[in-house]
DNA sequence: AACACTGTCCGATATAATCGGACAAGGCAC
DNA sequence: GTGCCTTGTCCGATTATATCGGACAGTGTT
């Protein structure tokens, strides 16, 4: 591992939506490192474009990774083959759909559409991440991740509670795992959020192997209403999506 | 500017749509660089989450571009990134600063500061609608927009008078609109209320697209006296916000 | 089965990142 | 206005570290 890069991802991992700006002796004194290379790590970066030097020399995260995310999310074959599907789902039920991968040890959404409805879930947006074990998506994607991938999985960021439903309990989500490979689809009984309901599904691609998962939240009042109906939909879909992908059972 | 650094920027600069998938060999021999830098370069990069190691050890760009980029794009925010340019326009001049978007078939102001001068211009508030045809900022939005949108603009509101200077014909609309792509800002002479001129000029976001115009507006006869000026002061004004929201001529 | 490719690992060397300090430029209080 | 902070930037010496060539293991091909 290259110490300078690491140096520079930690300095990225410093923005968020709550802090979008930075100057040269907050980064530094955050890092721990010399106000001078806290300078050449910043000044590098923005002279590259990752981050932006603003008039006042403080620095905020820069264009050229909207670029680069761009091209990244342009080239993903999943997403162009997913979308049109997703778009099919929302325009029928009207419910927020969300795409994802694994990346490192948690779920990403590459791709989301938005309900319609009055009540509606929005509490995510693109590029968001969220733990696996609590979610959907993060589950269906772990359900076909290998042993020791959900063991390192748990090892590094373990089993956070964050509703009464959340699942904390190493082996007991093992057997969920089990579960859903099993029935090829997954629930979150309000596990993240209380009143969310999610039902998710994986994608597999041409090889095989699930890639990506898929999922639609409804609020739980309506979702408990017709959740068979929900399942079934988002089952479909996937199924859709990886056939368009080259999977099939032979 | 760090070496370490620059190297992984052009790196990932070989990540583009008709290149998404690059090993280490290929990288190694296209920046010339030994094949172990090069590997120490991309299985960094990986680790961070700025590239992404396929199964057969190829690397493609990582979801945590965009996850910045998302972050990036959710804290920049037209109105946030164009108020302090419009506050130092109105501390310089005392004229009135509009920020407007086209919303339907007309703009609305998304952001406004009152000039100081005695005799000023106070005709409108935050969130109100004006006719595209006859307002430099309506002008400048329309002027940016696609022909069918133009004119299903026309079709819809018609092209009302308001003073004698008000376009009214169709034809001469489009060729106003022409010559303000071609120059880059628009005038409204009196087309609205009499002794009222305003000029306008578009602001891009950084896929390119003009997303909004801002504008001062002037009493005729202060206009008249420096039009140069203002218009220049719109202009340069409009480019800084651009480039703050990413925009750049390549 | 041998070969030609990969990507990965390792250890020595020379390079480049780091750091403290000095400097200039703003902002603020008095 | 003046002086005192604070900030970001620059510089040169030192030490840590990125670099490189070479060796190795794994794959797929001929």
């Amino acid at each position: 591992m290259l110490q300078t890069l690491q140096k520079a991802g930690e300095l990225l991992a410093l923005f968020d939506r709550d802090h979008t700006e930075w100057g040269v002796r907050e980064a530094a004194t955050k890092l721990k490192i010399a106000k001078s290379s806290a300078h050449d790590l910043m000044s590098s970066l923005a002279k590259l474009g990752f981050l932006n030097r603003t008039e006042e020399n403080r620095y905020r995260l820069g264009w050229r990774l909207v670029t680069l995310s761009e091209t990244l999310l342009a080239t993903t074959e999943l997403r162009k083959e997913a979308h049109p599907v997703m778009e099919e789902l929302a325009a029928q039920y009207q419910e927020t759909i969300h795409l994802a991968v694994l990346d490192d040890t948690q779920a990403v959404y590459v791709d989301k559409l938005e309900g319609r409805q009055a009540v509606r879930v929005e509490l995510t947006s693109l590029g968001a991440r969220l733990y696996a074990h609590c979610s959907a998506l993060g589950k269906v994607l772990l359900a076909y991740s290998s042993e020791e991938e959900v063991k390192r999985i748990i090892q590094t960021t373990g089993l956070p509670r964050f509703t009464e439903n959340t699942i904390t309990d190493e082996e007991e989500l093992l057997q969920a795992l089990a579960k859903i490979r099993k029935q090829g689809y997954a629930y979150d009984m309000e596990e993240i959020l209380l009143d969310l309901c999610c039902v998710g599904a994986p994608i597999y691609n041409y090889t095989g192997r699930v890639i990506a998962a898929i999922s639609m939240s409804i609020p739980a009042y309506r979702f408990r209403r017709s959740q068979t109906e929900y399942r079934a939909a988002i089952v479909r879909a996937a199924k859709i999506i990886s056939e368009r992908l080259g999977y099939y059972v032979t």
